[in-house]
DNA sequence: CTTGAATAGTTTAAGCTTAAATAATACAGT
DNA sequence: ACTGTATTATTTAAGCTTAAACTATTCAAG
């Protein structure tokens, strides 16, 4: 009966390893936003979403870039119409489904995202310049183990999907 | 000159890590939300600001709070504003300072942040049980490189500090 | 003391995000 | 055809977040 007086962690090593895997990955992500913002007048949500349709030269569904990105199907919504305005992307109709679009980038979206891409590589690499090429496959295993166990908990989240420039199949990121 | 035909990475090992590591902070950062909401309608910027306070019983300025977790001081007026509008924390004056507040914890603010504390670390310890405590730890290490990395990169960003309900001291973070 | 720079906190405008409610369309069973 | 359900996307209301502008206060130098 007494919560006031209780405190204090039965399994530090878990919470501290949640603190420590924020940290690292708010670190990263800010850099990234701030390039984006800085160098092209962008946003990460509208990056990540140009990301998914680099992929997918066909378009791809409003659904599909919700559980992708692993946002709301509004927040699709709200980003598509700001880059529609843009120019650098475009709604499709699907034939055969009145209630469906296929979103596509446009030739200049396409351009404009190759160039961020290139910022992006270069971020991200430098982020990660401390580890060595064994360690990084060390630390993706680990990651993965704690992916798995989420997705196993919580079968209704999706994976995020953002590797927008890896030739590698789908396959080899598990 | 051809961006068009530019595509697909130099670096595709760095970029899958960063993919992994933005997935799984996400996804454990979901649960941690939906739990806070449904259990204890409260959201994760007011348990974090929270945390904070409930390791220093005197209290604590907004521009420590904005550096500890790493968000802008505007932010912290509008969180402070609400928590004390719920009566969970109060402003209290700092003698030979006038611009500034010692924000507190009230009782019942104590009261209920342990509440919350007590799952919160549940949810943590779940997000991690596929892991060994020597696994852990190796991630916790591979995971201080690119945290040090990027503050060498970056000195302005800060470090958070959102363990709460540790019994160690800092140091033992890194 | 007075000036000017630095600091602490707030306000504002804009954007991201969500959950819930809504509208339109598709589809399956009758 | 008709009905009911599911799907697809949008709208809405609310909250989080930031950068930049702003106010009030402190502090250091003259």
């Amino acid at each position: 009966m007494d919560f006031e007086s209780r405190a204090h962690s039965e399994h530090p090593q878990a919470l501290r390893l949640w603190l420590r895997l924020m940290t690292c990955a708010q670190l990263v992500e800010k850099r990234v936003r701030l390039g984006l913002r800085l160098e092209f007048e962008t946003t990460l949500p509208r990056f990540d979403l140009m990301a998914q349709l680099e992929r997918e030269p066909q378009g791809m569904k409003m659904g599909e870039l919700s559980k992708r990105l692993m946002v709301s199907g509004g927040n699709i919504t709200t980003i598509t119409d700001q880059l529609v305005q843009e120019g650098w992307v475009e709604r499709m109709d699907v034939e055969g489904d009145r209630r469906a679009w296929k979103i596509c980038l446009t030739a200049a979206g396409r351009a404009y995202f190759n160039r961020m891409a290139q910022a992006h590589e270069a971020w991200i690499v430098e982020a990660f310049e401390g580890l060595s090429a064994k360690e990084m496959e060390q630390l993706h295993q680990l990651l993965a183990q704690i992916k798995s166990q989420a997705l196993l908990q919580h079968p209704h989240q999706q994976e995020q999907q953002l590797e927008p420039f890896l030739a590698e199949p789908q396959g080899a990121m598990g």
